[in-house]
DNA sequence: AAGACGGGGCA
DNA sequence: TGCCCAGTCTT
């Protein structure tokens, strides 16, 4: 009697009387007995919370998505704002793609869509930076549509739910299809959100808790493997390592010199001090001859950054430079306000590397 | 189908 | 410190 397969039909109560017991009180969710009378979440918040969770975990996204709705209450607050603000205030969240994407969607919505947003799967993964997840995430838990939510913590549930040997990313049709045949007509949203909850909780990558699972009576994991070990997935390959330089140079007002990266690719639309390229190349021009300008540089040493695809180890040069000196279409930014520029990691480690107390609170 | 694209959490 | 995590878009 114990491990069999579960019945699709007794899936989602089992889970839901869990989620109930154990749901979390999150800034875009509306509480299960909100739900049952009838109180839906706000489609924008929803997006917002959907598109910042992507990749990130939830306690990284709480502080972000309280500054945006504070910022911009509604979507077409968000579609009329300037670019620039938009990216500041996405400083170190990462995925940058994320927030160009975030605004074209907002201004879709509000120009093209009167301010709604599309009720159906289809509809919302026709806008930028809705993808699959995305798009059955918003329909479910904002429409109440039956769609099947499928993301990487649901991946580990279903996966050790029903032993599935097929490796990822090719066991995703099978997942989904599995998904499918366990999500109610009634709360599909909260079953997705307890799906995902379950596996950020109880069913984690690393030893899981599985005796307080509400599924422990029917995972063919545990009852015949190690949970663990699953998903299967392809292995990945080792990332190579770049070199490169950054130049930090202030001036007699206390001010360093930054620039605007190029819209797209990597850190797109971000701001960065100047400095070389980034190659794997062993003969990577890591020195002062691709210096900005001509200074005084002082050697500050190097800093690390693990990007997804690749190491960077980058020497940080600091030097005292006169404004009227410099060449270029960079700007000149006092130090006190870094902290409020579109700086994404990788450079405020180099700014922090030159200049050790730029980040420091102010006293 | 594979690669580009950040940053945080945990042992 | 090193390893793991994981949606969307582009090629």
């Amino acid at each position: 009697m114990m491990h069999d397969t579960i019945p699709a039909a007794d899936a989602a109560p089992l889970l839901l009387e869990w989620y109930d017991r154990h749901h979390r009180d999150l800034p875009w969710r509306v509480s299960p007995p909100m739900a049952r009378r009838g109180i839906v979440a706000d489609p924008y918040h929803v997006w917002l919370s959907e598109v910042m969770l992507q990749q990130t975990t939830v306690q990284a996204v709480k502080a972000y998505f309280e500054k945006f709705l504070s910022l911009w209450p509604t979507v077409e607050d968000l579609a009329r704002a300037e670019n620039e603000d938009v990216m500041k205030a996405w400083a170190g969240l990462g995925y940058y793609a994320r927030a160009r994407n975030l605004k074209k969607c907002a201004e879709a919505v509000a120009n093209d869509h009167g301010g709604r947003f599309p009720d159906t799967e289809d509809g919302l993964k026709s806008l930028p930076g809705i993808g699959d997840y995305t798009a059955a995430a918003i329909a479910a838990i904002a429409f109440n549509r039956r769609s099947a939510v499928l993301d990487g913590n649901v991946e580990r549930v279903i996966s050790r739910l029903y032993a599935i040997e097929t490796p990822l990313p090719a066991a995703k049709p099978e997942m989904r299809a599995r998904v499918a045949a366990l999500t109610p007509e009634s709360r599909p949203g909260d079953f997705a959100q307890a799906m995902m909850d379950l596996g950020a909780t109880i069913c984690t990558p690393k030893r899981p808790a599985c005796s307080l699972c509400p599924f422990r009576a029917h995972c063919r994991a545990l009852a015949v493997a190690d949970p663990e070990t699953f998903p299967r997935k392809a292995q990945k390959k080792d990332k190579p390592l770049r070199r490169g330089a950054a130049f930090v140079a202030i001036d007699a007002d206390n001010a360093v010199y930054l620039r605007k990266r190029a819209e797209t690719g990597l850190l797109g639309g971000m701001s960065e001090v100047p400095g070389t390229d980034w190659t794997s190349r062993q003969d990577g021009d890591t020195s002062l001859a691709s210096q900005p300008f001509a200074a005084a540089w002082e050697d500050c040493g190097t800093i690390s950054h693990v990007f997804t695809h690749f190491e960077l180890r980058l020497s940080v040069y600091r030097a005292n430079v006169a404004r009227a000196g410099t060449q270029g279409n960079g700007w000149w930014e006092p130090v006190h306000s870094l902290s409020a520029q579109a700086l994404p990691t990788v450079m405020k480690k180099a700014i922090a590397q030159a200049i050790p107390h730029a980040f420091k609170a102010e006293r």
